[in-house]
DNA sequence: GCAAGGTC
């Protein structure tokens, strides 16, 4: 029998059936699935596995964080036990039977190293499979990239699976040793500890620079002039000049404007804006972000959605779709999905489907594009607009372009010139199917230069340049992209990261004074780890590695020689190290002043249970104290509330996060409370007279769909 | 209780 072993349940299916001379038998081990057919007149079965299967980790005897110290991690053994027991069970008990094996995992660095960690489950079950290893190389799940792939079988390269392993190695040799140490030297452990890695820390410290920019930022004050013009409906116009550096050109340009204002010129620019490109993950992940979902929770989605049938695989980089893509058959099943099927029905009719090329052309996967058709009721509100965003982003890389019509009005008044601009779309194209963040028309009056319109009002607006702004998730997504920083698979989960470890919250990316404060230490004590060209040097590695140049071992090796002097330094300013990020901390514990004694008010936790609450620093003196929501991260907003006075604080977690002042028996909490319980009441009086209705439309023997369609409502709950 | 990389 031959064993052909792919990355993931869905290409092991997929080799099957394009394989098979026959039918296909479905088979299972436990819960994974394998696939029995004929080959080449031989028995064949295809099992998928998920992803890695194997995990490096340290020998047990490294487990203890206090008592060993954090640099011998970096000579000591890594292990690879397997991280995947069903999986590694199936594979094995399939190897027993077998007499050759066939790698088919993806054709990358990561597929290779995730092939040769297969091996090694099956030589330990059948090591007589050692000298009948093939791999097939495929780089597209089409029946002909596949069927060429077994005709022309390969060996497994060592040299791409090694070089995988050396980034697997060096990851985890780096980030266990700085993690251990930043966590002693800041003596924060359990829970609390403090996580460094070649990806995460020059992520955050990138959030951080944005935010020192910010706060090193110096407004300076420039003023507008608007002016309010009428023929028919009043629109308003700004001088031409736009921000005027001083306030005296300002106000003598006002005192300059009469009551009426001339019309210089009217010009008009037609402009054409292509349909977007296919969706690869980043633009993917971009756009749920621009529609307020976090990447982490788009990349989620977009799986689900994969696994149930609905959008092809979500993770690539391609921007272009293959040959055998047919639009049509596509097209058509998306006739019938709610929302957007007249207008696939319109592009089946329109003729010649010419989808958008992107830039980045690969050929493991094509770009996200939906394989099947869903219905609003069978996903939940989450899943509908991913679907939906991928169904409209796809249907738009089949439209036309869209046209609008630029015009600029210019006028004088008293020698000034003022101005306005408005745009108008003369022909929808593929904005008529994709219409995020679409912005409304903004028409103007027809004007004739010559023309004389009244001026009706004119306002100074003082205003200040703002600091850079800081960055949204699906910003901060393409940076990493642009800087080599993770992968489309693991950059949503790198930035979930920095919120879990209370690093970063909000969105856009706000760090901690923590995250600040691991930030500037790393940069100033450990600047290798805190830098994207770490990433960047060690890409080099792995492809001379890949290429045969140079050993696995040597590259290793040297890393660890590079780890070895960061952290002798690192030591020696541990001190220094730690007061930064202690800083960091305390400034995100204070809270605010107390109102009996004037010192500061922080968040501490009971000896006994752990628990923690507001306490005044002056204590014992000084004995105030106030209650905290149990769960959640607390931010403290620097602000005080209008109605008690005491500080004001934002509470992470749970649904969405909600402000609050730390008093309970604030007079706004209890008018809170009343109302709250007035919602409540009315909410079950709607209950019951919905009940009712229900009631009785069921005894008239009708359809009771307006009833059941109402929806009750959970009463919110308070965390406090 | 460490990282980053796959995939569910």
């Amino acid at each position: 029998m031959r064993l052909i072993i792919s990355e993931k349940a869905n290409t092991a299916k997929k080799v099957a059936q394009f394989l098979a001379e026959g039918t296909v038998k479905e088979g299972k081990h436990r819960s994974v699935p394998h696939h029995t057919f004929d080959w080449n007149g031989e028995e064949t079965v295809s099992v998928g596995l998920k992803g890695h299967v194997l995990n490096p980790e340290y020998p047990e005897e490294y487990s203890n964080w206090q008592k060993v110290e954090p640099s011998s991690l970096i000579d000591a053994e890594i292990l690879k036990p397997v991280s995947e027991k069903g999986v590694a069970q199936a594979v094995q008990s399939l190897s027993k039977k077998a007499d050759k094996v066939v790698i088919a995992t993806d054709f990358d660095r990561e597929g290779e190293l995730i092939g040769v960690e297969a091996l090694s489950l099956v030589f330990e079950a059948n090591p007589k499979l050692m000298d009948h290893v093939e791999r097939a190389r495929f780089s597209a799940l089409t029946k002909a990239e596949i069927q060429g792939a077994f005709e022309n079988l390969v060996e497994v390269s060592k040299e791409l699976a090694d070089a995988g392993e050396a980034r697997q190695d060096i990851d985890l040799i780096w980030g266990a040793t700085l993690t251990r140490w930043v966590s002693r030297a800041t003596k924060r452990y359990g829970s609390a500890f403090l996580s460094v890695g070649r990806v995460q820390s020059p992520t955050l410290a990138l959030i951080a620079e944005r935010e020192r920019e910010r706060r090193a930022f110096i407004a300076e004050p420039y003023w507008e002039l608007e002016a309010t013009l009428r023929n028919g409906e009043p629109f308003p116009v700004r001088h031409a000049t736009g921000r005027f550096k001083e306030e005296p050109a300002v106000r003598q340009a006002f005192e300059n404007l009469t009551d009426t204002a001339k019309v210089m010129e009217v010009k008009e620019k037609a402009s054409t804006r292509p349909p977007p490109a296919p969706f690869n993950t980043t633009a993917f992940l971009t756009a749920a972000a621009n529609i307020g979902i976090s990447p982490s929770r788009a990349a989620r989605l977009a799986e689900d959605l994969y696994t149930d049938g609905y959008v092809s695989y979500p993770r690539t980089d391609n921007t272009v779709y293959p040959q055998s893509l047919d639009m049509r058959e596509i097209l058509g099943y998306l006739k019938g999905v709610e929302g957007v099927g007249q207008y696939a029905e319109k592009l089946l009719k329109g003729g010649e489907l010419k989808p958008t090329r992107g830039k980045k052309q690969t050929t493991d996967h094509p770009p996200i594009y939906p394989t099947g058709r869903a219905s609003k009721k069978a996903l939940r509100d989450d899943q509908w607009k991913i679907y939906q965003l991928i169904v409209r982003r796809f249907l738009a890389t089949l439209s036309g372009p869209s046209k609008s019509l630029r015009t600029t009005l210019r006028f004088d008044s008293g020698g000034e010139i003022l101005t306005t601009r408005g745009t108008v779309v003369t022909e929808e194209g593929w904005l008529e199917i994709y219409r995020y963040g679409r912005r409304p028309d903004e028409e103007l009056p027809s004007l004739k230069e010559g023309e004389e319109l009244k001026l009706i009002g004119a306002e100074i607006f003082a205003k200040e340049t703002q600091p850079p702004g800081r960055y949204g998730q699906g910003r901060l997504i393409n940076v990493m992209e642009d800087l080599g920083l993770g992968t489309k698979a693991t950059r949503p989960n790198i930035i979930q990261n920095l919120y879990d470890r209370g690093y970063v919250h909000d969105d856009p990316v706000v760090p901690t004074e923590k995250g600040m404060g691991v930030a500037k230490a790393l940069t100033d004590f450990a600047s290798e780890i805190a830098s994207h060209e770490m990433t960047a040097e060690l890409e080099r590695s792995m492809d001379a590695i890949s290429e045969g140049r140079i050993s696995k071992d040597s590259v290793v090796d040297e890393s660890r020689d590079v780890l070895r002097r960061v952290y002798e330094h690192l030591q020696s300013s541990e001190t220094e190290f730690a007061d930064i990020v202690w800083e960091g901390i305390r400034t995100d514990e204070t809270l605010g002043k107390c109102p009996e004694s004037g010192h500061d008010l922080i968040i501490r936790r009971n000896r006994k249970s752990r628990k923690r609450f507001v306490g005044c620093s002056g204590y014992p003196d000084c004995r105030v104290t106030y209650p905290l929501p149990q769960r959640g991260e607390i931010i403290p907003l620097g602000t005080t509330c209008d109605a008690c006075g005491s500080p004001e604080i934002k509470v992470l977690g749970g649904k969405r996060p909600w402000i609050t002042c730390i008093n309970m028996d604030c007079p706004k909490k209890q008018e809170q409370r009343e109302q709250k319980e007035q919602r409540e009441a009315a909410e079950k009086e709607k209950v019951a007279q919905a009940e009712a209705a229900q009631v009785e439309t069921a005894q008239q023997g009708e359809g009771s769909e307006a009833a059941s369609r109402e929806s009750v409502q959970e009463p919110v709950k308070s965390t406090t």
